[in-house]
DNA sequence: CTCAGTGCAAACCGTTTGCAGAACG
DNA sequence: CGTTCTGCAAACGGTTTGCACTGAG
């Protein structure tokens, strides 16, 4: 991790630290060296990269301890958790620029990419409004291919049933 | 399953068939099954559901059979998976009225409704324009509280740090 | 007959848990 | 000093895989 990266990290383990006080929760070195790699990157982390990342600067915490700081980061909402179909859990802490924000993954090269859709406000707000559901959360991915792989040349195949749509 | 949706289910299985015989596949016993089970319902199954209801009806077929039949399914295209984020998948066929379609997933009793959404459409031409990512399919999911839930007085807790909201 | 499918059980793998020893407050 | 955390290793649970046997074509 650069820095520039753990400076700007700092005021947002902070944020941790008071969270896991105001619950009574000892501030331990595992977990603020947990906070400092996840607040440290913009990307979506596994625990596996979490992992290495703390090796890398000298850091050896078990998975576990991983784990369940993780888990208290989901729980201050500070950090929020992620399931892209892979196989296992990425993290993203929630202090960028851009409180609430949607997701591309290219199914290609796997890259994630961001992007803001105010349109799905209006879509919980016709939700809550015609069907009586009352939103909390939502989840909005979209998989297809990104700029580079798409013009690089790679497309997707189908594979599918030749002709699916005589269904009536 | 009623008699109405084993034979409503008919012209599906009759489907799986012929992509199984494009592909030079068996049409086996216990892939029928499995797919008679799926189609038959309108609900989204987990395996261990499908498995249920095969033995409710005298099917004894092996969870590995089932997987493997349910990845069949998937690559035909006549069935989606998801992932409600469980710990484990459902399967859903795509034979209903209603092609594309989003969900509504209630944190409180876990059932899942069906919505349409033409807003998702915009947002994926627009990530074309603006990103050059090229959309393939997209998953859109709300969580929250049914209906039913939120009437009976269950709300939600927060839990969370009491003031996040001081990044800057 | 032959090749792929099936069922069983073991392997897999990300995640969770139990417990003895270490550390926070 | 008591309570909570940590690290290790074992357990867990959904899914996948290997292999001898069965069945479809």
């Amino acid at each position: 991790m650069s820095q520039a990266k753990a400076k700007a990290a700092l005021p947002f383990i902070n944020l941790f630290a008071r969270y896991l006080r105001e619950q009574g929760l000892p501030v331990t070195h595992q977990r603020e060296a947990v906070a400092k790699v996840v607040f440290g990157s913009e990307e979506h982390l596994s625990v596996d990269e979490i992992e290495g990342r703390l090796r890398e600067e000298g850091n050896r915490i078990g998975k576990a301890t991983i784990y369940r700081t993780l888990d208290l980061l989901v729980k201050s909402r500070l950090v929020e958790e992620h399931d892209f179909g892979e196989g296992f859990k990425r993290y993203e802490h929630r202090l960028s620029r851009q409180p609430i924000h949607e997701h591309l993954i290219c199914v290609e090269c796997g890259k994630v990419q961001e992007f803001r859709s105010d349109e799905v406000q209006v879509v919980e707000d016709r939700v809550e409004e015609e069907l009586g559901f009352v939103p909390q959360r939502h989840r909005l991915e979209i998989y297809g291919l990104c700029k580079e792989c798409h013009e690089s040349g790679v497309s997707l195949e189908d594979g599918g049933l030749s002709c699916p749509i005589e269904t009536v």
